[in-house]
DNA sequence: ATGGTAGAAACTCTA
């Protein structure tokens, strides 16, 4: 079984590497962030051609959240219980039973900026939420677009970046508030190469440079942490003509 | 010194 997550920043422009990249990746469950697609012109069709399902939470121009997967989900939620928010950046279904939860986290744009207080009390809501969450879903993976880079080892330069939008203190602290609720980050799980990234920036040449951020996470349960056997980010997406600014990052596990 | 690139849609905002 493999889950993965891709930030697609425009599932119209995105749509031929994606249709590419299932085959080859074969996730049974991928999670898209920035559709930035109307729930009409998802393009179902195209999905179900290749052989899967799809889930659709989208709004024009910003934002939007899919959930791509090989079986049919169920007991689909599109937004945090209690939490009013117009922006479309949540999707939970559940497959079996396993939960999956689909999250595209606000930018923040930067430390002073309203959105900034925004994402903070976003990330208050969601914290709220995944502990009944977890409570109630033993084997529960949250993966998305976090906006958060987590740890030093997760910034080309953390210095550089101290106090910045993405790694500051507050943002890392409600990171590690939601590990506090008993996740795994699985990525760490595992020995990683240094410099392993899942966000660069179109500018500067970020990208050729490596000057990235690890952004987009697989958090697991307990119980699913314990089935992870691997974890890698697919780097080559990035490396595409007209790439998104996010690689797409696949975990696998056991489930027996 | 606050640049630059990309996407959507409208002549700017968001990331």
């Amino acid at each position: 079984m493999k889950l993965g997550t891709w930030n697609v920043n425009s599932l119209k422009v995105r749509l031929p590497h994606l249709l590419a990249w299932l085959p080859n990746a074969a996730p049974d469950v991928v999670c898209l962030q920035e559709t930035k697609t109307q729930d009409a012109d998802f393009p179902l069709g195209d999905f179900e051609a290749a052989g899967f399902r799809a889930l659709a939470s989208g709004q024009k121009t910003y934002n939007g959240v899919a959930i791509v997967s090989r079986s049919t989900g169920i007991d689909v939620a599109t937004a945090i219980p209690g939490f009013a928010d117009d922006q479309k950046r949540i999707l939970a279904a559940t497959f079996g039973d396993l939960r999956v939860i689909c999250l595209y986290v606000p930018n923040g744009e930067s430390v002073t900026s309203d959105k900034y207080r925004y994402k903070l009390g976003w990330l208050e809501a969601l914290t709220a939420w995944l502990a009944d969450e977890i409570a109630r879903y033993p084997k529960l993976a949250v993966l998305g677009d976090y906006n958060i880079a987590p740890e030093a080892a997760d910034v080309y330069d953390p210095k550089l970046w101290e106090g910045q939008v993405l790694y500051s203190e507050p943002e890392r602290a409600a990171f590690r508030r939601l590990i506090a609720l008993g996740f795994v980050d699985s990525f760490r799980i595992f020995a990683q190469p240094e410099g392993a990234f899942t966000w660069w920036d179109y500018r500067m040449s970020a990208f050729k440079r490596n000057r990235g951020l690890r952004i987009d996470h697989i958090l697991l349960s307990p119980a699913l942490a314990a089935t992870c056997t691997s974890v890698r980010i697919d780097r080559e997406m990035r490396a595409l003509e007209r790439p998104s600014d996010h690689a797409p990052v696949i975990a696998e596990l056991d489930l027996g």
